[in-house]
DNA sequence: TAAAGTTACGAAATCGTTTTAGATATTTAA
DNA sequence: TTAAATATCTAAAACGATTTCGTAACTTTA
């Protein structure tokens, strides 16, 4: 490969010359500069990256946390679309991406993280309580997290509790005032959600039942297609059903179907997510449409701030608001 | 960061020596190699990868090209499942991943490969008459292409031929004569399934009129969902309905669905991938499962093969069979 | 016992950059 | 005219590893 060291033959100068001219130092003059690019241009010059970092100290690489517990991360639409926003910004200011979820035991996430040199890690999708995860997010390396906020650290959040309100608001506004909301694990998530749901629910003076609010798994058909088989059972059922995700929310519909029921003539149905799947299912899926791809960039800006200027620049938690995407799983409840 | 020279100065010895222990080499006593060991666990010792990369040109780095053209890259589940499934593999083997798409036009892939000296590059998912594919494809850098292969270079393909067969022969066992077949857009894929389909059907004795094969998009339900109407138009339309893929099936389901026709009572459809949605439809979806998980790993052992070993290693194409997964969309027809 | 062979180690070069601390030539100010 | 300031450049030292070759000590062989 050609180095430093042949262009600086070439144009009769040292190589810190030609360093400084290509990284814009103010003490080369324009003849030689123009000279040594030209050149670099032509012999197709490509700075060696592993030099440079061991020079710098620097790699533009970002390092990635992206581990599915449930093997559902890299093929949950959700994850992924947040990371190729991420991806994608990071490319636009110059940034690589390497995985860091280590499967062999030799190395935790932070080494990891040192023995690669990554200059920042973004945390999409990780178990927040694993203690390897804790120590990456104590260490000083540039953290920034997905829908998890760790003190002190930038973080990207889905506007969950917006996103629920909007949707009990449409719902409500359907005129349903028996509205079940199935709700995933407990999390920070699940936690906003529930908080919007029910100030949602008082604020327009409606009071719901206990036995509506049940709790799911994210992404499993089946537990939401078993609890809304419980819904539907009660004496009293409710008229309409918010589920954690689009993806679980088949199995609901799919009770409600084997039933003989029909969405939404005769149950009301709501996703949260806006995957593609939502808006092809028959009928659409009235969801909450998550701006992964904003996220996904946000969180690239956010976390390359705090790495160029690490004294100048505050943690903070940025919230992402969602869009209500009207489907046809949702009518008026019967009378 | 701890280094080799805080390790050779508490061990008393040279730095060579340490990096000669820890590399395993022969001409270091049992007790010295023991004491560097011990002190280097101790301090938390992690070798520099930039450093040993200046130094070996190796970075026990690969690279990835994935690249969504329709924005259904990282978000369709089959090739993020093949990524999974080689990231997986590498790590376990000692190699990250890098993915090498880049978007600003400042580097070709080639070049970005070089700028970051990867190992080797994987091609996912991307456009494989895209010059700088190809001129990825004819550099020496070790690559591996995946469903697709490239004169003398390493490739992992799925059993299309022999999946569509499978399906093939199951429908038609399950007594269907009429079926039709949608297929993807022009690709070594969709011919391989399109030979294997008009094979297997020769075989069967059985005379595909032209009309039952038709051009459709991967992963668009709606250009099955049109397909699929224009099918069941047909003066004689077809009893059995085979997808490109599960995720477009969906379209020719609503359409099905829209009709008034039951799946899989008045037709029976199948789709191919296997994703986990097939399994959460109502009907659950009969389908060719393609191993996703083995196809991602094989394409990262051959290519680290080639890593190692490239003067004894020969480019080959393994093909992973798929398997096919009963659903309950396929029935024996209506009389 | 002398020659040859082994074993265990270290000095130093090297990979391709960046960066600091001069050095030289040129220009400006006094 | 001379000192000071400025502009442009370079030598050389890093960064943290690997690797070649040499050497000293010790063992074996004849």
């Amino acid at each position: 490969m050609v180095s430093i060291k042949d262009i600086s033959a070439i144009c009769g100068v040292s190589t810190a010359t030609v360093s400084k001219a290509l990284n814009g130092a103010p003490d080369v003059s324009e003849a030689t500069r123009e000279k040594i690019f030209q050149v670099s241009e032509q012999m197709k010059y490509r700075p060696n990256a592993a030099a440079r970092a061991l020079k710098t100290n620097r790699t533009y690489n970002l390092g990635v946390l992206f581990k599915d517990e449930a093997e559902s991360g890299l093929t949950h639409e959700y994850f992924s679309a947040v990371l190729e926003g991420f991806r994608s910004e990071a490319e636009s200011n110059g940034f690589d991406i390497t995985f860091i979820n280590t499967n062999n035991a030799s190395m935790s996430y932070l080494e990891h993280c040192v023995y690669r040199n990554v200059d920042g890690v973004a945390i999409v999708c990780a178990n927040f309580s694993d203690p390897q995860v804790l120590e990456l997010s104590k260490s000083n390396l540039p953290v920034v997290t997905i829908d998890y906020v760790f003190n002190g650290k930038m973080a990207v959040l889905s506007d969950n509790l917006q996103g629920i309100t909007d949707l009990f608001s449409y719902v409500y506004e359907k005129g349903h005032r028996r509205i079940a909301f199935i709700h995933g694990a407990p999390s920070s998530v699940t936690e906003a959600r529930l908080v919007g749901f029910y100030r949602a629910a008082e604020q327009a003076g409606l009071d719901i039942p206990d036995a509506y609010v049940r709790e799911g798994v994210f992404h499993d058909p089946a537990s939401c297609a078993r609890i809304t088989g419980e819904l539907l059972d009660l004496p009293e059922p409710p008229t309409c059903i918010l589920f954690p995700d689009d993806f679980s929310a088949l199995g609901g519909l799919n009770e409600i179907n084997q039933r003989g029921l029909r969405v939404p003539e005769d149950i009301s149905v709501a996703g949260y997510d806006g995957i593609h799947m939502s808006k092809v299912l028959d009928p659409p899926l009235t969801t909450i449409h998550q701006k992964t791809g904003t996220m996904g960039s946000a969180a690239a800006l956010q976390l390359i701030e705090m790495i160029e200027h690490p004294r100048t620049t505050l943690a903070r938690t940025s919230v992402v608001g969602g869009e209500l995407w009207e489907g046809q799983s949702v009518s008026a409840p019967k009378k």
